[in-house]
DNA sequence: CAGTTAGTGAAGCAATTCTAAACTATTCTG
DNA sequence: CAGAATAGTTTAGAATTGCTTCACTAACTG
């Protein structure tokens, strides 16, 4: 068992070392920005804790003295560790350095942040960013398990222990082999959707069914580029964000409109980093 | 210019690195012994001068964030080099470890206190004692100068910034070449003496003197051994402190006494390790 | 000797840090 | 699922710490 250190602080290390660099103690107040006295009475005070007499009377002055050396050399030494430890803190704390670990589902990524996120890179080089790009569910998993620190994921999930805020909202159109749609609602389809547990499928089948569009689906994938080429190849129609479309569909025909979200997870401290990228991702 | 440290305390590095090792925060403080309250709010104020969110929120727990780590490693380098500090201190404070100057006149070193001397350094085998043997005056010098710590000499002398403490008195006895004094005073002598500026000789000289002896001096040295030697020639009669005058002549005849003091810097912090063998020394 | 300088001690005040107790939220348990 | 237990926080109040100011002592300086 540790026999109950003393409880130095910094600030009396502090005053130690500038009283053996200073030529008087009164001096040494001075720099650091205190009352003579009170550089007195903490001097006192850290001898004290210590327990060993450090410092001799000469004349009216008092000299550090000798045998009291360990000591100086462990104040310094803290010292310098905790100034270290200030420097980290700082760079940490205006997100030039750390860790920061964003998740994006792919139209967010490659599509509306593009910028952002370059941006983001750019003012800061020191900080380790790493991008995960992934469906919303899977996004929503990793923030709650702590493995992500931020997700841009589509809106409407409710998960216990994440925290979202809206980001956007994107337009969600139909988009067919053939140029125009039929004016007969029941003449649509049939679908190549997103697959089967997305939030963005689930948008669009509701949307098609309100619209009164048969549902009949030929095939899923959850890959933007899988669904184009489908209905390229003339599989069938699908929904898409309009800026997953690509330029080779018109502009499609609008039929619902999804949000995109900011996920954090709840309860978590806001790391400064995650908070710039934050404030960056609101515009 | 340092951009002002935190004045962060040994105690709240400790909270720190108790709640990264027990396994809650209740156990921690609890090992502390501390209320769990304190803990908290301890733990707030580091992370607030920190200035970095160093925990989340598990459910009811907190846990410390991957992203604190260097904080942790920061809390537990400075508590090691804390604890150095205190074992240090601790060995110093029971005289166990560090340095202590001793001078001690002769009568002293060989004669009185060897004993206390031989049972000190048997004690402390740690500690780095140096004892230097010197006529009073020059160790009374280096006492004022800081070269010693402690030092035993014949009383008498005034010496501004050192200050004294009787230990014992000693007798100072008559020896003759011959066996027996004259009744008649004034046959005494010639002298073999201490020289000149010896305080023992000039209590020698001033109890001859009281006494109505002639103070004749033919030969002088400040080595009670070369005295001797002189008096067994038969060059004189000397003046000795009793234990050193040796077992080849009778008792002496006693004229006088002298004080044996223990002699310190005025103003010096009291070395614990001098402290010690102060209270040796005085029995 | 008067004046200055270095450091200390006392009083008062503000900030810190503790305990105790009430409180919130979460998890366990029958 | 209700109720108890648990983990941590908040609040109020007391104790401690640390600072400033001001008076003071001792030691240099001219």
């Amino acid at each position: 068992m540790t026999p109950a250190l003393p409880d130095l602080s910094i600030r009396q290390l502090d005053y130690l070392v500038a009283v053996s660099t200073e030529p008087s103690w009164a001096d040494a107040a001075a720099r650091i920005g205190v009352s003579p006295s009170a550089l007195s009475q903490g001097l006192s005070e850290l001898e004290r804790r210590i327990g060993v007499p450090m410092f001799d009377r000469e004349g009216r002055r008092r000299t550090l003295r000798p045998t009291a050396e360990p000591v100086l050399a462990h104040a310094r030494q803290v010292i310098a560790l905790t100034s270290d430890l200030a420097d980290w803190a700082e760079r940490t704390r205006t997100g030039r350095a750390g860790e920061l670990r964003v998740g994006m589902i792919d139209a967010a990524a490659v599509g509306h942040f593009t910028d952002v996120l370059r941006q983001f890179r750019d003012d800061h080089p020191e900080l380790h960013l790493t991008l995960r790009v992934a469906p919303s569910g899977e996004l929503l998993d990793e923030i709650e398990s702590g493995d992500l620190d931020l997700a841009v994921v589509v809106g409407g999930h409710t998960r216990r222990g994440v925290h979202t805020e809206s980001l956007m909202t994107e337009p969600l159109a139909v988009f067919t082999p053939t140029r125009g749609l039929p004016r007969d609602f029941a003449a649509w389809g049939p679908w190549v959707l997103f697959a089967q547990g997305s939030r963005t499928r689930a948008i669009a089948e509701e949307a098609l069914q309100r619209l009164g569009a048969p549902t009949t689906i030929v095939a899923e994938s959850n890959q933007p580029e899988v669904l184009r080429t489908m209905v390229e190849l003339r599989v069938g129609s699908t929904v898409l964000p309009v800026v997953q479309a690509g330029p080779d569909f018109g502009p499609g025909r609008v039929i619902a409109e999804r949000t995109l979200v900011l996920a954090r997870r709840d309860g978590a401290a806001v790391d400064p980093a995650a908070e710039m990228l934050a404030v960056a991702l609101r515009n």
